[in-house]
RNA sequence: CGGGGUAUAGCGCAGCCUGGUAGCGCGUCUGCUUCGGGAGCAGAAGGCCGUAGGUUCGAAUCCUGCUACCCCGACCA
């Protein structure tokens, strides 16, 4: 059997390929290459309610690398952070128009406050149902504004630049671990502003945040652009976003910011005063990114070997193997420990002295846990003063020499391993983005191989859902540079003239 | 919600057709020997065979209901 999220180990299958016996190949099927990788690093567990997951230290330790990273960023900006409730009043989630239809369908619904015991089990107690029900945050426009209706009044109480770092629910049919569960970890910054334009150039502004986070952090090159209507947020005017391209050719939307204009601020009555003493409704965004971004990092970057990690956010950067036998084991641990402590605290580092397990059985298993580099340390090391090192991204083992230099020429190897990442995803995507002149040439593409379309588009929600149900390519983006190769164009698919220039992809 | 499948040890599976003491691999535990690319030997622990009922002297095995999960389709950060 099976388990959820298909991460029973794969350990014993048929047909084990040669690479390892443990991770499917990513050519011989993705989806489960990806599952494989996630099982192998240790990242998750299944959990026992459907399409939750549970995220085990190693998986955690990456979020909380971004975490820590994006939260530096925002207030560098000016934002702060603040905590606003799990449960919203079920009636405000149906003020928004737009709002209800995009999340009605996936919300969780809390009527009960209160189990009773009986001979079956415990059961909601009939006696204890909520007066109104609450539904569990699928994302905390709603209840935000609700308190921000308190909080301003005058043009003096704007902005507000608050974000909040919470988990959210959306009940959805079909989940994959990081890239779309039930319930998960994210960021959502919601502000409030005094004009249109303040409010647009913050979208914007945290748009760009995300771009250097995505390209400096996790090594992901991401194209940033417009969502069409169809895949604009529920209740937004424009939705801003970035896409990565994971190593199969489809896109992943790795985080929005949405210009909201006054729309939240009209359901929810929020005004102020302005300096000519006149109540105007306040303007409004909101942006988010994910722990779908841990699944973005695994998806770009790793290979048949199992996980591979951009230093930036690897839990441990550099894990020393000492190789010992008895009589020289606590030279050789003691060796260790001496270049741990001169690559700490910059350089995160472990060493690994379990002694029931082989070096051999430890150099596999961080390799599958995407440790960028491991030091091997034996007697031979220990009398020359040296260390062999082996990178994760391959190559020949090489030798180091352990002085006072260590730390400066290991967190050279880091940055350098970083910026491989970035290139090696680069050239993947500039390579699989190619620009088609007709339909008929894009879906012969999607057949053979997934790719990025490029093309001219004349904006058209029917013809988009159509080309949607036919092929399964969407519309991931107007992007924001060179739409002006638009002008004069006729559109790929109608050969109306071209309003837009759009990519088009696959996407998860 | 429609179609197809599965349910036996922590994980992966065999056993079921043809009813009769529940097995294999991995992992786990103990001990000894190992240790520069996935260690070897010896011993051990671990299962109401998804669940409720039926047939039978006897059910993991045959029959029926239920439940859960997986895959394929309709929704989506």
């Amino acid at each position: 059997m099976r388990e959820r999220f298909g991460l029973a180990s794969p350990a014993t299958r048929s047909e084990p390929p040669m690479s390892s016996p443990r991770i499917t190949p990513r050519a011989q099927d993705y989806s489960r290459w990806y599952q494989d990788v996630i099982a192998e690093a240790d990242l998750v567990d299944a959990s026992p309610v459907r399409g939750c997951m549970v995220i085990k230290p190693h998986g955690y330790a990456i979020w909380e690398a971004i975490r820590d990273d994006l939260d530096a960023r925002f207030k560098a900006t000016g934002h702060v952070n603040a905590y606003f409730p799990l449960f919203i009043p079920q009636s405000f989630l149906s003020k928004e128009a737009e709002h209800v239809e995009g999340f009605a369908k996936e919300c969780a619904v809390v009527t009960h406050h209160r189990l009773k015991a009986t001979p079956e089990g415990v059961i909601p107690d009939p006696d204890a149902r909520l007066e109104e029900p609450l539904v569990v945050r699928p994302t905390s426009e709603t209840i935000i504004w609700h308190m921000y209706g308190r909080w301003i009044s005058s043009w003096r109480d704007l902005p507000i630049l608050i974000n909040q770092w919470a988990n959210v629910v959306r009940w959805e049919m079909r989940t994959r671990p990081f890239l779309r569960t039930a319930e998960f970890l994210w960021q959502e910054g919601h502000t409030a502003h005094a004009s249109s334009e303040e409010a647009q150039e913050e979208t914007r502004r945290m748009l760009d945040v995300y771009r250097d986070f995505s390209e400096q952090i996790l090594a992901l090159p991401v194209v940033r652009g417009v969502k069409s209507a169809s895949e604009r947020f529920a209740g937004a005017i424009d939705t801003y976003t970035i896409e990565g391209m994971m190593q199969n050719g489809w896109a992943l939307q790795c985080g929005t910011s949405h210009f909201l204009g006054q729309n939240f601020a009209k359901a929810f009555e929020v005004t102020f005063q302005n300096k000519e003493g006149q109540l105007e409704h306040v303007w409004a965004t909101s942006w988010g990114v994910s722990t779908r971004l841990v699944g973005a990092v695994i998806m770009a970057h790793s290979d048949d070997d199992g996980l591979v990690l951009p230093p930036k956010v690897a839990p441990i950067q550099v894990v020393i193997v000492p190789i010992y036998k008895a009589e020289t084991r606590q030279t050789v641990i003691d060796y260790c420990e001496r270049i741990a402590a001169s690559l700490r605290p910059g350089i995160r580092v472990r060493i690994d002295d379990r002694e029931n397990l082989k070096p051999g059985a430890k150099y596999f298993e961080w390799e599958r846990k995407g440790v960028p580099f491991r030091l091997e340390v034996g007697p031979r090391d220990v009398e020359a003063g040296t260390a062999m090192v082996k990178s994760r991204l391959g190559g020949d083992k090489g030798s180091l020499t352990v002085d006072e230099g260590l730390g400066a020429v290991v967190q050279g190897m880091l940055d350098a391993f970083q910026q491989a990442l970035y290139d090696r995803a680069l050239a993947a995507r500039t390579e699989r983005t190619v620009e088609v002149d007709s339909y008929e040439a894009l879906k012969a593409r999607l057949e053979s191989d997934a790719a990025w379309f490029l093309v001219p588009w004349a904006d058209d929600a029917e013809n988009e859902a159509f080309i949607k149900t036919d092929c399964k390519a969407t519309i991931r983006c107007f992007p924001l540079e060179g739409q002006e190769q638009a002008q004069g164009r006729t559109c790929f698919y109608s050969g109306r003239p071209a309003t837009h220039m759009a990519i088009f992809a696959r996407a998860y």
